[in-house]
This record gives structure tokens, C-alpha cells and sequence, in this order.
DNA sequence: GGGATTCGTTTTACCGGTAAAACAAAGAAC
DNA sequence: GTTCTTTGTTTTACCGGTAAAACGAATCCC
């Protein structure tokens, strides 16, 4: 079981041909024949012989891993928006033979400038980032740079920045569209502003409400914080009451915040939806399964773990050479969204 | 910005020392003089030099990668029992310079035996699993093999494998006696039984409640399905209320199940805890919050993760040649349990 | 003050692969 | 039958570091 490990040089001797040709099989290439194929191939499966990735990254100048970091939240991993994207973008690399090296957005990974390191040190090829807020002003390093970087899932209006995200103002538009058309025109917004995706969400939000052609509508909005938690959501939903006491809808820019949302109107006796319509964004599992279910904008989010994948071994293949990807939303309508109560 | 990507040569020639005079420098070795060290540093600085890693790693023999294998369950990263974990992982393992690879322990990951190839490519020095179930028996590959291997919060009877877990049977023993202490005599058990950990707390509790001094009490139990989740118990619970309609107490493997049974009780108009008590294990966030508070035990699992990572490191440098440890777990008393009703 | 140490740096010998260019043998072209 | 391709394999030249051994100069020891 021990033994010294094998080499690539053990592997050629053996097998009676040269080195490089075990490499060539190794590495599938289409000019070798079968007999040799076959004979080399038998001596690495009795050695059970796998080549030095150190070795071979340092030849071939590239480590076949991409970074993934992650926001460094407490509860970071507890989040299913995180779980879901990082299922779509392993599901992918590993397909594609790369592998993921993990790293959370620590104030100490930041400060010490990780982020470039670890691309610097080719220890990856390329770097999905999901960990962003609008203070992520670190990452202009990557504007212009020659390393390889995606945001996941979000966007920096100011800068030349690589991202695939869902299209935050598409779901600004069909939630609004959908309130709108329902008769509300006092409507609650319950918003996430610590991320541009958010505020993009918000601004379009309002616009579409502004500038409705049955009429404009009117929205106070207050902040649900920087968690976008149920919590956040139910304490957002007092304030909203406080400021405009005859809403007849709220509006939470994700499921959680209006689940939280759900949960004041209850428990100060206002039904959903028959005195106040409430919805969400993302279509999280437990919108299907709140009393009455949570009608939302489906939010791909496997899809999105997929896609910046895609698009970052495109960027390291030199297949591409920047991406901007916005993935289309979806309507779901359940039961947490009547028409407008008439007016009384 | 593009230009060449520097090599420790080129620091070397510029600096005016020897090549290895700059290794030397950058793996802070002490016998460097202060002198040197700042003028290779000034250089190192002036071009931002990042030692490529692949060629460290080639030439050291190691990788300064740990291999991190996650369960694959759907919504794997929304359990705060990975969460936690993985921080305590990230955070030691960060600390001490190492990267984390991470890997889901899918099919395809599995059958290819991706788990031997990541560590003998050399890909990473050691690896911290902590998707096992009582049905992976491959890992048996890891018997008396040269590579590095840890358990985490999990451990096979039967196979020397190294391991970090909680103490599952002190747990049982602990809700055991809280139960009895509390006058319990009929008692409802909801195990979790596809991990030996779990079966090994349903024993153990199983064996306390046998054999309590003041008199033995009578245990129903049934299995909470796969996943442990809230679903499950509320299921669970349901079936043990057919079993044993005068139980007095409710004993679930998890929070979540713990949860989802308190569920079952208020939809089935029985008063935790004055008609049952319930009980459950991990202290979750959610535990402290749901009404009446739930009686758990608590798991540090950020601990479990940290302890694991030390673990696998101390391996890696054969500071140790093998590890079996049982981390502490403590009593958490809230409102969920009280004395059991008087026999009426 | 001569031999043994210590200190700071350099020499040297790899680490284990990849990939482009070179090459021999076999087939195709005419 | 000679030349041109194609095919399959080998030669060669690195990839960019580390670490042990070697080395000269300075310091210590008595």
C-alpha cells in the first residue's frame, strides 16, 4: 500500500514506449493508436497511477480549478439563494473537469488582497465572485486585468465588471405589472439597498408604478435590511404601516422579507390577500408552502450557478472575452395577491 | 497591466541575490538578513510578485489544499448544521494558510472514485468529509492508507477511520435524564437511523431509559426519514401519537424534527409542554425562537469544524497518525420540556 | 591565533509533468 | 519508383519553484 508513489516515468518504463507518449494517452489525445492506448492504459490501472496535478498545472499553465467566493454572511451557507447557486456552478466544473477552491469574503481575505492572489498565483484560472454589496469597490482590480473574473448574481453599474444575473428590472416590471393590473395603487416597498441588483429592482420598481397608463400609483418604500431576512421583513412591514396605514399591497424585493412581511399583516389582523396583497421575489421553497402561498418572481438560481460557470471557462478558454448575461424571470401567482379592495 | 508574468528569476536578477535567496526570503526562513529580506521584498512589491503555486507545489510536494466533501442533498447548503461547519473549517484552515477545495459528494463523485484521485494527484494533502451516511462503505478505501482522511461529526463502528464528532451518546444520555429527571415513563423517540451517529444516540438513549434506577421508562420509536427535517418530524410525530397515544414526552434526533412535531402537537390541540414535552438536538438559532423555546441539546458544530480542520492538519504534518475525538455537548433548558402530567 | 561554529547566501539537483518540433515508417499521389 | 502526406511515437526544451548541501566570511572558543 505504501511504496514510493508512481510517476509518470514509472508508468513509460514499464509500458515499454516513452514518456510523453504516456502523457499523450493520458491526456486523450487523438493520435495514438489503440494497441498503445490500451497498453499503457493497463499498466496505469494496476498502479492505480494518477498524474501530479502540481506538475501537470505547472506545464500546462493552467490549475483547471476556478475560484468561487463567497459572501461572508454568519449564516452565509444557510441561505438557499447561496445553496442553489453553488449546486449549478459545481454541477458544471466538475462536468468540465475543473475543480472549485472555496474562499469566503473575510475581512481578512479583502484586506490581504486573497482575491488577486490566489489568481496571481495561478492557483485558479478564474473567479466566480457571488460576494458583492455595493461597497465591494475592491474588485476595480479586475477591471482591465487580464485575470478572469464573473460576478455571480450581481452587478456594478460603474464598472467594467464580467456578470450573469438574473434581470432584476425584468422582475421589477412583472411584479409591478402584476400589482398594478390587480387595482393596487397604494403600494408598500419593502427593499433591499445594500446591492445594485436591489436598488435596480427598487428604482424600476417605482418607475413602472410612476408611470402606469390606468393610472400612477403610489409607493412608500422603507429599507428591509441588510440581511433581506423574514425578520427584517416583518420590521419593515410595521414602518410600512406606519407610513401609508391604507396600503393595499406590499411588495418585498425576496421571499423571506415578505414572509416576514405575511407574518406582521397576521398577526395584526390583516388578511392576505383580501385586505392587503403581499409579494415576493425568488420563488424560495417555502413560498409554495405558506398560508396562503406566496405569489413571486421565479428566480433561476440553479440556472444562474450554470450559467456564470459557463461564461468564466469561456473567459478562460479565450472563447469569449466579457459577458454581461441578464437571465429572463418569471410571473407565479398563488394566492397572497387579490385584486384592490374597493375603495371605502 | 499584461507584460510578462514575473518569475522569482526575475525578482532574483533584479534584486541582485541568487534565486534561492528569494525563495528563502518569501517562505520567511530565519537565516535571511533583515537587509536582504527588505530589498527582495521592495522588489517582490514593485512588481506584486505571487510565487506560482503549481510549481511550489510540485517542488515542496504539497498543496496546501485541504478537500472539503459535502452531502449531495438538494438543499444541502441550507442546513445550518453545514454552515457552521464549513465556517469553522474556512476559518482554521484560512488561518493556517491552507485553501479548501470543495466537492459534493454526488454519484458521478463517488463512482469515479474522485475521492482517491483528488488525493493521490496530490490535488490536496488531506481530506475532511462530512457527507457519510451508514451506506458509504467505499470509504473503506481509506483503511490503512497513506492518505490523510477525517470523518467530520460522523464515525463507522466497524472501520478505522480517523474522525472528529460530537458525542451523540453523551447527547442521549443527556436528554435521557433530563426526560427522566422530569418524570417521563412513556416516551416518544424520533431517531434519525441512515447515520451511525444517530443510531447510535437512539441506543443510547434507548439504553438509559431502560435502565434509569427510579424506574425504567417505555420508549416508541420511529424513524424521521432521510433528511431530518421539520416535514419529517411533523410526520414522525403522527405515528408515534398511533403508537403510543399517552405519551408524555417527545425525544427527536434534530431541531428541525424537534420543530416539526411541536407543529403536529399544536395542530393536534396538545399543549407543549403541559400535555407533552419535547426535546430535540443541536440548539439551532430557530430553537430559542419558536414558542415555547425548545429544550435541545446543544452541538457546537463551529467547534466540530475547526477541531476537524486542526485535526486534518496535524495529519498532514504527521504531527499524529490518527485522531478519534468526541467533542462535549451540553443540556440547553427552555420552555419545551416540564414535569410530566400526573397519571389521570 | 588556529580550529571549530555560526551566519547568510549560493550551488546544485531535482519535483513530475506538457507541448512543440523532430522523426521514422507506412500510405497516397502521379 | 520517387516524392509528398499522414500517422504514431519520441526527442527536446522547458514550466517555476524548493531544499539539501556547499561555501566563504565573520565570530567564537580557550
Amino acid at each position: 500500500m505504501t511504496g514510493k508513489r508512481k510517476t509518470i516515468k514509472d508508468i513509460a518504463k514499464e509500458s515499454g514506449f516513452s514518456l510523453s507518449t504516456v502523457s499523450l494517452v493520458l491526456n486523450n489525445h487523438p493520435r495514438i493508436s489503440q494497441a498503445t492506448r490500451d497498453k499503457v492504459m493497463s499498466v496505469v490501472k494496476k498502479y492505480n497511477f494518477c498524474p501530479n496535478s502540481a506538475a501537470r498545472g505547472l506545464a500546462s499553465k493552467s490549475s483547471r480549478t476556478i475560484s468561487l467566493v463567497v459572501p461572508n454572511l454568519t449564516r452565509v451557507f444557510s441561505d438557499i439563494y447561496l445553496g442553489e447557486i453553488i449546486s449549478g456552478i459545481y454541477e458544471r466544473a466538475a462536468s468540465q473537469g475543473f475543480k472549485v477552491l472555496l474562499d469566503i469574503a473575510t475581512a481578512q481575505f479583502i484586506k490581504s488582497q486573497e482575491y488577486l492572489k490566489l489568481l496571481a498565483s495561478r492557483r485558479a484560472d478564474g473567479m466566480l465572485f457571488i460576494a458583492s454589496d455595493i461597497h465591494a469597490d475592491y474588485l476595480s482590480a479586475f477591471e482591465d486585468s487580464p485575470y478572469k473574473f464573473v460576478l455571480v448574481n450581481h452587478l456594478f453599474p460603474g464598472k467594467k465588471l464580467n456578470y450573469v444575473s438574473v434581470d432584476y428590472a425584468a422582475s421589477a416590471r412583472l411584479a409591478a405589472e402584476h400589482l398594478l393590473g390587480l387595482g393596487h395603487r397604494r403600494i408598500g416597498l419593502i427593499a433591499g439597498t445594500n446591492t445594485h441588483t436591489g436598488l435596480q429592482f427598487r428604482d424600476e420598481f417605482l418607475r413602472v408604478c410612476q408611470t402606469w397608463p390606468a393610472g400612477a400609483a403610489e409607493v412608500a418604500w422603507v429599507d428591509g435590511g441588510e440581511e433581506w431576512s423574514q425578520r427584517g421583513g416583518y420590521a419593515a412591514t410595521a414602518k410600512l404601516a406606519a407610513k401609508m396605514p391604507d396600503l393595499s399591497a406590499i411588495m418585498a424585493a425576496n421571499d423571506r422579507m415578505a414572509i416576514g412581511a405575511m407574518r406582521w399583516l397576521a398577526d395584526n389582523r390583516r388578511d392576505v390577500p383580501d385586505d392587503v396583497s403581499v409579494m415576493g421575489v425568488d420563488d424560495i421553497q417555502l413560498a409554495a408552502y405558506v398560508n396562503p402561498g406566496l405569489s413571486t418572481i421565479r428566480h433561476d438560481l440553479y440556472q444562474v450557478g450554470i450559467e456564470s460557470c459557463n461564461r468564466i471557462l469561456q473567459l478562460i478558454r479565450g472563447e469569449i472575452a466579457e459577458c454581461s448575461d441578464l437571465l429572463p424571470t418569471s410571473l407565479v401567482v398563488r394566492g397572497s395577491t387579490a385584486r384592490a379592495p374597493a375603495k371605502g
